[in-house]
DNA sequence: CGGTATCCCTGAAGATACTG
DNA sequence: CAGTATCTTCAGGGATACCG
């Protein structure tokens, strides 16, 4: 968080995405809603987060629609944190944060998680194209702006 | 930033990257770098961001290895801040974060900014997928973790 | 213009104790 | 176990002045 000019009016996707999930727990908490974690504990002892601020956490990722709350089974009934549509479709952002860590902050001998299709088990990859399925890279492509309303 | 335990030993690539290009303006700034800015003026004016900070996160991406300088060619000298590889690298990342918010935050008729295929004008998407080719989301997949060394 | 050096302030995060 | 309530700390960030 920290105090900074909100970009929720910025008109460039990339910053308002950041502006919502640009903080340092909240895509580490996404991360292990992915992993499969629903539980405060578990959370907390996967991240080492102290109480409060994991709660504060939780609270305005459910506020933004990114998790969602569902009463467990037993009793007494305790609340989990599931992915919703909106969280689950930040599965591109992880993966690409994934693919980028693994190329530059491993020795190539490093011991590392791996994301691995469950059926085949074979590696998940990333691909930035067009919608006509060309690849393209950084240098193919612009950024189309948005003309400022009031002057030059 | 923020004081907290570095995940620079986490076996999760996510995590590491977190670690390093997670904190709010070195994302902002590599956005700004792919966007063509390459001078301090260009980076404070666009970011709205107080000087010295401004040097430390430039700094400290340099550092990183994300950026470099380069002298400029007039007169008096200056630097200028260049995206390297492993800064063009981090494409899919700012790709996937401006994917998630042009879908859920911005309204349906809003101005935004886009990107496009330099040549065709083609709007750009991101695909995950296997080594051989299969889209998948994120319940097809799985996290392999490392075997924890000492005890389970 | 492109920074560096200071000072100050805020609020995010930690620690801890407490509750159901 | 799943939080809430306080208190405190401290470093990121803003502002400003200054320098080459």
């Amino acid at each position: 968080m920290v105090k900074r000019k909100s970009l929720i009016a910025d008109t460039c996707p990339s910053a308002r995405s950041l502006d919502v999930i640009g903080d340092w727990w909240s895509l580490l908490i996404v991360r292990d809603a992915f992993d499969g974690l629903t539980r405060f504990g578990e959370f907390q002892k996967s991240l080492g987060i102290a109480k409060n601020i994991l709660a504060l956490r939780l609270r305005t990722l459910v506020d933004r629609g990114i998790l969602e709350t569902r009463p467990t089974e037993g009793t007494p009934s305790r609340e989990e944190y599931l992915l919703t549509e909106m969280g689950r479709d930040l599965f591109p952002v992880m993966v690409a944060l994934r693919q980028w860590g693994e190329r530059y902050l491993f020795e190539p001998d490093e011991k590392r998680s791996r994301l691995l299709a469950r059926d085949s088990g074979r590696r998940i990859i990333l691909e930035v194209k067009t919608e006509d399925g060309k690849l393209v890279g950084s240098s193919d492509t612009v950024i189309e702006k948005v003309p400022d309303d009031a002057n030059p």
